[in-house]
Formats: C-alpha cells, sequence, structure tokens
DNA sequence: CTTGACAAGTTCGTATACGATTTTGCAAGA
DNA sequence: TCTTGCAAAATCGTATACGAACTTGTCAAG
C-alpha cells in the first residue's frame, strides 16, 4: 500500500470515512444488523483500521453504531420501543424551539415555509414526501436561534433513521399533515405562540399514534403468517 | 513497557480511560482550554495512544473535549451563551419529561422524592446543594420511563458542567428553589401535571434569569478592575 | 443424521514505529 | 530590548505488526 501521503490532510483521516458511513446509514444503504467490519472498511477507503475505529466510535455515540466487545462493530438496530421514545424528545424539542422561534420569525421565514409548503403539497413522489416534511419544520424552527437545540433535533431525527421515518409517512395519507401544517403556520403568522405550539404538539402526537399503529400491524403480520 | 497482557480486557482499554478523563473534567479537576496530551495520559493508564485517542473521540462527541487538526485535543470552553441554550434545552426537556412522569408515580416515588428534598433543606454545605437539587429533579423525572429521554438529560447536564451548576446555585439562596420544589411534589402528588410542569418552567427559567445575572456580573467585573 | 470437539482461518484490539507538523529554544540582527 | 529565523524537540496522526478472541469448517463419536 501506498506509504502516507505528502499531501496534508486538513482534517484528518476519520473524517471522510465517518461521513460515508454515516450516509449509508442514514439513507437506508446499511440496514441494522450489517456487521461493519474494519479491516474491509480500511481498504475500501485506503486506509488503516485505526481511523476506521475512530469513526466508529464517533457514530458509536450517534447511537448509530453498536460495538460488542471483541466482537467488533455493527449498524445500531433500533428497536420500535425506543422510536416511540425518540418521538416524546423530538415533541418537547420541537414545541421549545417553536416557542422561541415565534417571536423571532420575519417575514422571509414565512414565505420560506410557504414555499416549502406549496412544494409538499404538490409533490406526488412519496419517497420525496419525508425531506419536505423535515424541510418544512426546520424552516419554522430555525429562527429559534438556539444552535444547540437545532443541532440536537437534527441527531434525534437521524437517530430515528430514513427508514423510520418512511414507514411512518406511508401509513398517514398527504391530507393531514399539510393541513395540519397550515394550522401551524397561520397561528405563526398570526404570533400566537400558545395555537402554534398546541398545533405542533398534536401534530407530533398523531406521527406517534401512526408509529403505535404499525407497529400492532407490523406484530400482528409476524404473529399469524 | 509490558507486552499485551493475557489478561481478558472484557471491555477494552478506552472505557477506563473515558470514565478517568470525564470524571475529571466533570469534577472540575481538568478546566477549560486545558491540553490532553496522548503520550502523557497513555504513559498514565499504562496503555499505548491508540486507546486513548478512541476515549478522547468519545468525550468530543460529548462535547467534552475539542480536537484541533494536528494540534491535539482540549478540553472544551463551554461559552456563556452555550450554557444559556443548554438550559432551554433541559427545560424542554424536564418538562416533557415531568408530563409523563406524573401518571406513572407511585407512592414510594413520592416518599423518595420528599426524603431528598429534606437532606437538601437540612444540607448546610453550599458545595452540595447542586448535587441535592439534581438528585431531586431526576427522583420526579425518572418514573417517566423514558430512558433515551433522561440518558439525554443527563448529558446535557454533565455538558453544562459542575462548574457552571455550582455557580449559578451559588448566586441563589437556598429558600427559593426549595419553596419551588414543594411547589412542584406537591402539584405532582395531586396528579395536577398542568400546574407542575408551570412549576418546574418557572423554576428552571428562574435558574436561567440566574445565569444571566450572573453573566452580567462577570462582565462588569472583567470590564471595571 | 446429529452432536461435539478440535484445528485453521478471521477479525479484533492495541503496542510499536515513523513521517509530518507544530512548538520551542536560542542566536543573530534591527 | 524586541523581533526574526531556524534548528531541535515535542507532539500528532496513522501505517504496520502481532497476540488474543472469536468464527468456521471438518471429522469422529454417538
Amino acid at each position: 500500500m501506498r506509504r502516507a501521503q505528502s499531501k496534508a490532510e486538513e482534517r484528518g483521516a476519520s473524517s471522510p470515512i465517518y461521513a460515508g458511513l454515516r450516509a449509508k446509514i442514514l439513507n437506508g444503504e446499511l440496514t441494522g444488523g450489517t456487521p461493519l467490519r474494519q479491516d474491509e472498511i480500511a481498504r475500501q477507503f485506503g486506509v488503516s483500521k485505526i481511523p476506521v475505529r475512530e469513526a466508529l466510535r464517533q457514530l458509536e455515540s450517534e447511537g448509530l453504531v453498536e460495538f460488542r466487545p471483541r466482537r467488533g462493530a455493527i449498524v445500531r438496530e433500533i428497536p420500535d420501543s425506543e422510536v416511540l421514545e425518540l418521538i416524546d424528545v423530538r415533541l418537547a424539542l420541537e414545541c421549545r424551539a417553536l416557542e422561541l422561534s415565534i417571536p423571532q420569525m420575519i417575514e422571509s421565514d414565512f414565505q420560506l415555509a410557504e414555499e416549502i409548503h406549496e412544494e409538499y403539497a404538490a409533490e406526488s413522489d412519496r419517497e420525496r414526501w419525508s425531506e419536505l416534511n423535515l424541510r418544512f419544520h426546520h424552516s419554522i424552527l430555525e429562527p429559534c436561534g438556539n444552535h444547540t437545540l437545532l443541532t440536537l433535533l437534527s441527531d434525534i431525527e437521524q437517530r430515528m433513521g430514513a427508514a423510520t421515518r418512511l414507514r411512518v409517512t406511508r401509513v398517514s395519507g398527504l391530507d393531514r399533515p399539510l393541513r395540519e401544517h397550515e394550522t401551524i403556520l397561520m397561528a405563526c403568522k398570526a404570533g400566537d405562540v400558545d395555537a402554534a405550539v398546541a398545533g405542533l404538539r398534536g401534530h407530533i402526537e398523531t406521527t406517534r399514534k401512526e408509529f403505535v399503529a404499525y407497529m400492532r400491524r407490523s406484530q400482528l403480520k409476524s404473529l399469524d403468517p
């Protein structure tokens, strides 16, 4: 193998590995339980195992990867019960963010939210619904100005996983979330914090119920072939 | 140095290093900005740099340590602005946890909370106030059953740092938090979720105001010798 | 055919080694 | 005295090496 390049790697060799693996896990290319062999990943990226292990450790503390002693790392399988817990966390964080956001919102924020909302309403590709839904939520939360909170929210969303979000989105139609988004946006424009937060809360609680319904169904399916 | 021990290390060499460094950072033994030299830490723990680097990476993603490219790791200095942001996150998570907790609480939970409350009231050592305060909060939040949420809360508290908590606690007296705790506990016993959450919210908002006051003072001090 | 045990091959975890970069110490010049 | 330059030392980041643990495949016994 090539010796250490003379080129100055500005951010270390583990960064691209971290980013690469993270992307593959989040977009569902690597699903839960898949073993992550260090030598293989090292070969793929043309480095040794050491930066690979560092990247895996970082993914571990984000909850995306799990280390088993002496048996290496696997993509973490997030149990349904934890998804429910994460939805509650999301509920708490989004509601607080919205509370802080509304007094900070200006005309351009409303415009952006509305544009995303309309794109969402016009979209027919189910695969994109979840992405547009997320973008709408971010657009009304971002003005809150609390970077720490927003980062935490992103982490939570990623931990819930793309797959989960898709499953939930499929269960519900397009109409119901759109109507709820509209209600929330109206309340934001009116500066009515309580109404907006109540709307968002109901919106997320419905998501939660939909996930519970999804759980029921998949449990039934597994019991009755 | 000794060769690899035959003894089977069940959880890897990085775990004790991680725990050790974490403890030293949280209890204030290592303060913000302190450089964390890999070779030195490795010598102290009798291992090579590799497990040290893994431990540091884990601490990095918890926000306790900062890596600068090619210049190693330092204990992260948390800016006042971020502490304010973290208090908002704590507000959101604790309020939601309490909401979920109250319907789950049984007699023994009330008893535990009351015991801690009384110990708190009787404590004269200021250094222990912050610990007892934390313990009281945990006692009423733990019944919520959402492990993910509780873990996140612990992370947040640790990130705010022992030093910060002490500073804030010193500013306030003992009476005010005690009265607020009592109000919250009463509402919990009565099963009055709204009152309890409102009480907790006010309690944390006061903490926030106290921190703002602390910031003002330390800013004035630095301007006027 | 199934079970158990041992050998061979994988894969992990970390010590050691080494090039590259940053920091430091010191001497020469302004 | 205060810079400026540069060589020496310290420190980082990662490749390589290797023992230990785990997995897999084979074969004999039941």
